[in-house]
DNA sequence: CAAATATGCAACCGTTTGGTTGCATATTCG
DNA sequence: CGAATATGCAACCAAACGGTTGCATATTTG
């Protein structure tokens, strides 16, 4: 979980997720040449997307594949968002209320 | 929308946004309460959240209210993780692909 | 087998991050 | 007013981060 915020923190490696979602199971060398990177910092940055399972490599040969693995992103989106867009309306009013408060009891 | 992923990356700050979730309108004082750490390093994970518009600030008197902001993670949600979502299904079948070309051509 | 290709691993380095300490400022209360 | 309370601001520090360079390893190809 934590992981899988930490991941998605850089901008890069989002860069990285969205690539392979315009085209997956692509190899390193392929995802090298979208990003003005060194091949070894992109396998920095692929190493914490397969360390977070957003990525799944899988080799064939020589080459390493890279393929998404949506399942944490699901479970974020269920288990962390979905709790705090619940709590939208609520947030709200509860804003709304301490902005009336500040204005009934204005010291 | 970086600021947000950003903000989002520390465990203590998605501590902070579960306490206010709990919560919402806490003072800074009563947020320390419940995190060890001194006032100014939660001071300072608060300004994130507060610049990535996680976190509304109110003013009262000597009091500094703090409430949730539900709207940005609900539009990472809509603009980013559905996304990705909606690529589950394809996601699988591509990776079953790729094992099946696997198989197939082992060398 | 030798050359070329695809990748891994480790050291290094500047910058950012997470957290502290120390002190200043503003508001409330007796 | 003076004391207590609630917060802000800045300097500082160790650790993590993002990225590079250099070299090693494995696989394919001629």
């Amino acid at each position: 979980m934590d992981a899988v915020f930490k991941a998605l923190a850089d901008p890069n490696r989002r860069a990285l997720l969205d690539q392979l979602h315009f085209q997956n199971g692509q190899t390193l060398n392929q995802l090298c040449r979208h990003l003005r990177m060194t091949r070894q910092g992109i396998t920095k940055h692929l190493g914490l997307l397969i360390k977070a399972d957003l990525v799944v490599p899988l080799w064939r040969g020589r080459e390493k594949l890279h393929y998404l693995n949506p399942a944490p992103l699901k479970q974020i989106s269920e288990r962390w968002i979905d709790k705090h867009k619940a709590a939208c309306l609520r947030a709200l009013t509860d804003l709304t209320k301490g902005l009336d408060a500040l204005k009934t009891e204005p010291n």
